[in-house]
RNA sequence: GCGGGUGUAGCUCAAUGGUUAGAGCUCCAGCCUUCCAAGCUGGCUAUGCGGGUUCGAUUCCCGUCACCCGCUCCA
């Protein structure tokens, strides 16, 4: 059987060190993956461009980094502890498994009509409880949290505080993220440590249809812009039966995955949902006076959400590519500049001591600006190979000539070709290639 | 968690109830080599883990772990 699409990117990652499974050593750990040194250099790059997009180029989002442990209060508030705790039965006749909650008639199993053939229900939480200090007892509960949004709500006032923001304002977190999945799966698309990135985006009630609207579309275009083809992307409104406990309206961009189109982000219109829950827990006053209109009202929420390991998998499944170059299958990951792991890689034509000093010489050159790959051994070709298979856009190949005429070639990644510039003019002909 | 499938070097595959588990590619070292996986020499590396049957298990059996598919859930 042929090696399937996810299976040879998955073998890429193993083999050049983007993902590894976790734990391997012991027999591997569930649903855990590590990041090897290029994977966490792309999985950085992912953050890093979602960054610049949603907190760098606007002037009204700003960033936090809250922490990743919570009190249970936090989480009552949020309705996880109550909502992510779902029972289960599974009918002993045909093994479908069914959330008890939903089952229209709680004896009989839909699928094969077997009268009384369920399992007793299990509970099945969500939440990752552990404790914080010494002391085993109910003062020492604590939970990872399941998703960085909470940290936003939390720090509404705080951050309107400090950093005098009105509405729209946003506030955007990157990191990561627990839930005790029934079944983690698809490599690491669905796993129970995660890494999010989200933005909570606080707008006057009334404006809060449009900004969901606005969100939606240029949440599109960061994927689109990032070389996600167009016919590999859609974004799919949730029906009324699919929304989340405080959502008004949910759409998730979807990619399509070796196994089908599969979510990448969910943006949620949230209402007043999570502030008011705060607000009601808490005691506190979580909303906004409008000093101009001298109105006082509590914002709703815009939450894009994503996924960064699973934006990760589609950036590289939508990179994959095995063309021909002189009769041979070169295989190449037609990553964004902004997401390969290298930019840049330097190689001296032959590994001959001549070379060694000026080459090293455009390294550090190079790399005061680009993270750049030095690779010295074996042929030139099979180094132009290795970097096209990682997704480095651009080769620079120090020669003998070079010694004398003070110029390097540069090499595309996705059109092999070369062109001969001077090591004065080297650092201008890379932005122009990179786009920046 | 339940049901089904899979598990041999880094990768792709082979073989076998019995001598030292083979090969290609990759990788490493050296020679050679002046721009797209060249050649030569040498080298590292594997039966997921544990138990059972057996004189002997990678092979048969049981358990376990991991991955894939489905149920379910979501970023």
């Amino acid at each position: 059987m042929p090696a399937t699409e996810l299976e040879q990117v998955v073998n890429l990652c193993k083999r050049r060190g983007f993902v590894f499974p976790s734990a391997e050593i012991y027999g591997g750990f569930r649903s855990s993956y590590d990041y090897g040194p290029l994977g966490s250099m792309m999985l950085r790059n992912v953050k890093e461009a979602w960054i610049r997009s949603m907190v760098q180029l606007r002037d009204d989002v700003v960033l936090i980094d809250a922490a990743i442990l919570g009190p249970p209060q936090i989480f009552e508030a949020s309705g996880h502890l109550a909502n992510f705790s779902d029972p289960l039965v599974d009918c002993k006749v045909c093994h479908n498994r069914y959330r008890l909650d939903k089952l229209d008639d709680p004896t009989t199993c839909p699928s094969c009509h077997s009268k009384e053939s369920f399992t007793e229900a299990r509970q099945f939480n969500l939440m990752f409880k552990t404790q914080a200090g010494p002391v085993e007892d109910a003062g020492a509960v604590a939970y990872l949290r399941p998703e960085t949004a909470q940290g936003m709500f939390v720090n509404f006032a705080n951050v309107l505080q400090a950093t005098r923001k009105k509405p729209p304002f946003g506030i955007a977190q990157t990191g990561k993220s627990f839930r005790n999945e029934i079944t983690p799966q698809n490599w690491i698309f669905r796993t129970r440590e995660f890494e999010q990135m989200e933005l909570e985006f606080f707008v006057p009630p009334a404006d809060a249809p449009q900004w969901y609207e606005y969100w939606c579309n240029q949440r599109m275009s960061w994927y689109l812009e990032l070389g996600i083809p167009a016919d590999m992307l859609r974004l799919r409104a949730h029906d009324a039966d699919e929304l989340s406990h405080y959502s008004a309206g949910t759409s998730d961009v979807e990619f399509l995955f070796p196994w089908g189109f599969d979510e990448l982000e969910g943006i949620a219109n949230r209402t007043d949902f999570d502030l008011t829950q705060h607000a009601n827990h808490s005691g506190e006053k979580l909303d906004y006076f409008d000093q101009a209109t001298g109105e006082r009202y509590r914002p709703f929420v815009i939450e894009p959400a994503a996924g960064v390991n699973r934006a990760m998998a589609a950036f590289l499944l939508a990179a994959y590519d095995e063309d021909v170059v002189n009769d041979e299958t070169r295989t190449v990951l037609r990553l964004h500049p902004r997401l390969a792991p290298y930019k840049v890689a330097v190689l001296p034509l032959s590994k001959k001591d001549t070379l060694t000093p000026l080459a090293k010489q455009v390294h550090r050159m190079v790399a005061e600006r680009y993270m750049t790959d030095y690779d010295e051994t074996q042929a030139i070709g099979r180094r132009y190979r290795r970097q096209d298979e990682i997704g480095t856009p651009l080769c620079v190949t120090v020669d003998f000539d070079s010694l004398d005429d003070g110029a390097v070639t540069v090499r595309d990644r996705d059109t092999t070709e070369q062109v001969r510039v001077p090591i004065d003019g080297l650092d201008a002909e890379l932005s122009g290639r990179l786009g920046w």
